[in-house]
DNA sequence: AGCTATTAATAACA
DNA sequence: TTGTTATTAATAGCT
């Protein structure tokens, strides 16, 4: 429902991405409302983001549903595997962070944000950057439209031939027939 | 979306309520399921009908998302107390090293690498997208700049006032000096 | 954040 | 319950 289809895969582009689970989430979390209240269900949703934020509806207590939840399904064994050391993930986790971080930072001053802290110099290799970019990217796009077109030349042609065939066997059809 | 609006209140006729609830359960849960994809989240969804059928949907391990859900809220986790937090930290580092990625994606498409899996459609938004971060870059330079002339005016300004001072001690001084 | 063109969901009915 | 269709609701792509 909306200006095209949707194929059922996770959405690439993340400003999209994002700007899609909002939407969503929202009419989601209002269908849930409204089949609770419509027919008088219990339900609960839990809803985590891709970077990890939290949404949730519980029509009752959400603990009690998870509990009616537990005891359909029957409660989950627990088996321990080998736990590696606190400090293994902390540092891990840090690590991760900190090249996330960085990242970010890049992305936005590709954005043209943040930008108050970088010298002329490096102002100046952003726009290098930036320009390079932009120059790739167009460039795709132009093959992209040029291959387009071919293809449609192609169909075109295709079917200016089909449409020739039909002319033909229609006319001798015709002559035959209405005599 | 029907034959007419509905009232949100709930239905009072059984067998209506019970085909709504039929219809309506499919469709949230066909919901959860297309968010959990679309937008690469973590959703479960509880449903109980009120004659206490239960339905559920759960994009990961349905435990997992109840444990990070209890973590979110504060509570203990009731379930395999001794594992969750490496369970959590595990699920830390995975979203961590993905969105990791997935920053990395993106700062190859802004240099206008990899383009190849890009749709027109996302191709002329990163393009868009480029064009924002080029001007302000670009502007901020342009900023910069002015900036930087105007303290070097002034600077030139404030040296001038000197050199006249200067100028004066120094003929007042010369006067009284070379005599 | 809004705005439509479109698609998707579904209320009423059979 | 399942299917059909007239309508409403949700939302994709843009700006």
């Amino acid at each position: 429902m909306g200006r095209g289809k949707v194929e059922l895969k996770r959405i690439e582009n993340s400003s999209s991405r994002q700007v899609t689970f909002s939407k969503r989430r929202t009419g989601l979390l209002k269908k849930a409302f409204e089949l609770s209240i419509l027919c008088d269900a219990e339900v609960a949703l839990l809803i985590f983001s891709s970077t990890g934020k939290s949404y949730q509806f519980a029509s009752h207590e959400m603990d009690r549903t998870i509990a009616k939840y537990r005891n359909e399904v029957g409660l989950p064994d627990t088996t321990n595997r080998g736990c590696r050391t606190m400090e293994f993930w902390r540092t891990e986790i840090h690590e991760l962070k900190r090249s996330a971080d960085d990242l970010e930072a890049q992305l936005r001053h590709l954005s043209g944000e943040d930008l108050s802290k970088l010298s002329m110099r490096e102002l100046k290799q952003l726009e290098r950057q930036l320009r390079t970019g932009i120059e790739r990217v167009r460039s795709k796009k132009q093959r992209a439209l040029q291959e387009e077109n071919n293809s449609l030349e192609k169909r075109v042609k295709l079917r200016e031939l089909q449409d020739d065939d039909q002319n033909v066997s229609f006319l001798s059809f015709g002559g035959t027939s209405c005599s």
